[in-house]
RNA sequence: GCACCUAUAGCUCAGUUGGAUAGAGCAACGGACUUCUAAUCCGUGUGCCGGGGGUUCGAAUCCUCCUAGGUGCGCCA
């Protein structure tokens, strides 16, 4: 597709030799609003160069610069050079774009088949599934999605917290005071009771954290009963996950979680100890990690067991090996912004130079109103509950508004789900938020449900209006304001996915497909569209259908689904 | 104590990587459905951009020092 910015570059370069294209490009920039022109170029950094007054060298240039096919008028405005795009040129090279490429808009090959591995959601075996889960599974969906349009092979890891002391007070717990078959009718609530009374009781008894220890050991080395039993945990909790799983319609490559790699970690201590970087301390062993301005981190405990450090760098080799992978994404809260930063830091000092292909896609946290969760404290928030509410909420406003509408049901869990994914993915990753019911279930302004209320506003509409994807559209009848204004958002799309994988940041998506709407509805309100003139309804409809196809794709790219009705 | 993150309108947040008069949504008030879905649209106003200092043609954005909040800092993950 052609690039009007690239276009706006060669053409300051015909006459500025001072300055590479690249130079040019990064000063290259978008006016406040549209008014001013599309693209803008500051002349401030020639003034030392041409020994003038910046508006003077922005009027002597747009002199020189002379005519252009891609710009209906260059002119300057003080110091910056102001170039506005030949609008019927930018609405017949989007709106083709789309027709042809159609839901695959905004896709690209660049990724090149390279391998990009995005780990997220990540529970805890045996415990529930709460608001706290939901950034990571939301946002790592979107990002393995958002790769593998771009042309990545991508790789979806759950990376399962199946592993650990904690199943030594679980298998403990269950033998104690467990009933099999009550856990087996609600798995995750007869589990985190067990997990919370050992906790109890173990505040009392300090024995029982022994009992805990030993029965971990017992299941590391292989104690048929113990793994028997942390083998059906694993299973039961699998499935209660899975109903959240199916809800969200996110699936996994890979549900290869920490106690997969139980067996991969001598080989990394092995290492770690021939390329002397383990240090005895206390009976303990970790690495030094003084000279980079961090804490040292731990890698054998005294009993000899290993910790999560151990494990993370043992899953990098592993998938190194597996995958060679281009890109290691992990999902995982800020919390952990130390934890990452040093075992890649350890890797690197191990001599390999893919450490800087892992990276940590950090976000904030979530808190309630009364305070952080907490599981133990019953301070939860299940994930289940707010978008079974979310669905209900739904249901409820489409028995108000629309009560005849075809699969109410199915439509309310698409709006409910997707207002709930939008909503998590409308604001930068790194910023702390508290779960506020009030929040979630807002299905007014610049939400989920606006979106896909304009997509099937649009879809109904191209139904009316018999629209036919062969029919042939005058451009020249989609030069208003109203108009451009859209296409200047669907011409920008695709480089907004782009940008959206570079920072992994889903919420530039997010944001462009509310504007996208917003420019729509503005039109829509305005501009009758199956109207008695037949050119002119043919090209308002065409304009409707490539706006409708662009939402849907944006949010499919987020996970959201789009109904034709609501 | 040390390290990292955050601070923009009453609330929740954008701000295109240093550019032109700092923008949205929500909330409040007023308008637009016998006409393509009113989950929509149109109006009305609000800012010591946490504070001080610096860098330069130019700072919400970069540097520095404060302040407030969050997170983390060897035997949990």
């Amino acid at each position: 597709m052609l690039n009007f910015r690239e276009e706006v570059v060669k053409l300051l370069r015909t006459q500025i030799e001072e300055l590479t294209e690249e130079e040019i490009s990064s000063l290259i920039e978008v006016p406040p609003t549209y008014e001013m022109g599309d693209y803008a170029f500051p002349v401030f950094r020639l003034a030392k160069v041409f020994r003038k007054a910046p508006p003077a060298i922005a009027e002597e240039l747009v002199g020189k610069l002379g005519e252009s096919q891609y710009f209906e008028k260059i002119e300057n405005k003080g110091p910056y050079i102001n170039f506005f795009i030949n609008k019927k040129k930018l609405t017949e090279i989007t709106l083709e774009e789309v027709k042809n490429k159609q839901d695959k808009y905004g896709s690209s090959d660049m990724g090149n088949g390279k391998t990009v591995i995005v780990e997220f959601s990540s529970p805890n075996i045996a415990k529930p599934f709460h608001i706290g889960h939901i950034r990571t599974t939301v946002i790592g969906n979107a990002l393995y999605k958002i790769y593998t349009f771009l042309g990545y092979d991508t790789v979806a890891i759950n990376h399962l917290g199946d592993y650990g002391t904690q199943f030594g007070m679980l298998i403990s717990a269950i033998k104690k005071w467990g009933n099999l078959e009550e856990i087996e009718k609600d798995p995750i609530n007869e589990l985190l009771k067990l997990y919370v009374r050992f906790n109890a009781e173990a505040d009392e008894n300090e024995a029982l954290r022994d009992e805990a220890r030993y029965w971990f050991k017992e299941l590391e080395e292989g104690n048929e009963e113990a793994y028997e039993l942390w083998k059906w945990i694993r299973e039961i909790s699998l499935k209660e996950f899975n109903k959240v799983y199916d809800m969200l319609n996110i699936k996994f490559d890979s549900y290869a979680g920490e106690s997969f790699y139980s067996d991969k970690m001598p080989a990394v201590i092995e290492e770690l100890k021939e390329k002397n970087l383990l240090k005895e301390s206390d009976g303990a062993y970790l690495v030094d990690l003084e000279d980079h301005g961090m804490p040292p981190a731990l890698i054998i405990k005294s009993d000899g067991s290993t910790l999560y450090t151990t494990r993370d760098i043992a899953a990098a080799f592993y998938r190194k090996k597996t995958y060679d992978f281009y890109k290691n994404i992990y999902v995982v809260g800020a919390q952990q912004n130390l934890h990452f930063k040093s075992w890649i830091k350890i890797i690197e000092l191990m001599g390999y130079d893919w450490a800087k292909d892992c990276v940590h896609v950090n976000f904030g946290t979530v808190s309630l109103e009364d305070g952080t969760l907490s599981t133990r404290k019953g301070r939860v928030v299940f994930l289940e509950d707010v978008l079974n509410t979310a669905i209900k909420n739904t249901l409820d406003i489409i028995n108000e508004r629309n009560p005849n509408l075809e699969n109410k049901e199915k439509v309310a869990e698409q709006v409910g789900i997707g207002a709930v994914i939008f909503q998590e993915l409308f604001n930068q990753r790194i910023k702390d938020y508290v779960f506020s019911w009030d929040r979630t279930l807002s299905f007014d302004g610049e939400t989920g449900p606006y979106v896909q209320y304009t997509h099937a506003r649009i879809s109904s509409l191209l139904d009316r209006g018999q629209f036919n994807i062969e029919d042939h559209v005058d451009y020249d009848l989609l030069s208003g304001e109203e108009e451009i204004n859209i296409i200047r958002l669907l011409y920008n799309f695709p480089q907004i996915i782009v940008d959206a994988m570079e920072k992994n940041e889903p919420y530039l998506i997010t944001r462009h497909i509310v504007e996208i709407a917003k420019a729509y509805n503005k039109f829509y309100n305005s501009s009758p569209i199956i109207i008695e003139d037949l050119e002119l309804k043919k090209a308002r409809l065409m304009l409707s259908y490539v706006t409708k196809t662009v939402i849907k794709t944006g949010l499919a790219l987020l996970g959201i689904e789009a109904p034709e009705r609501m």
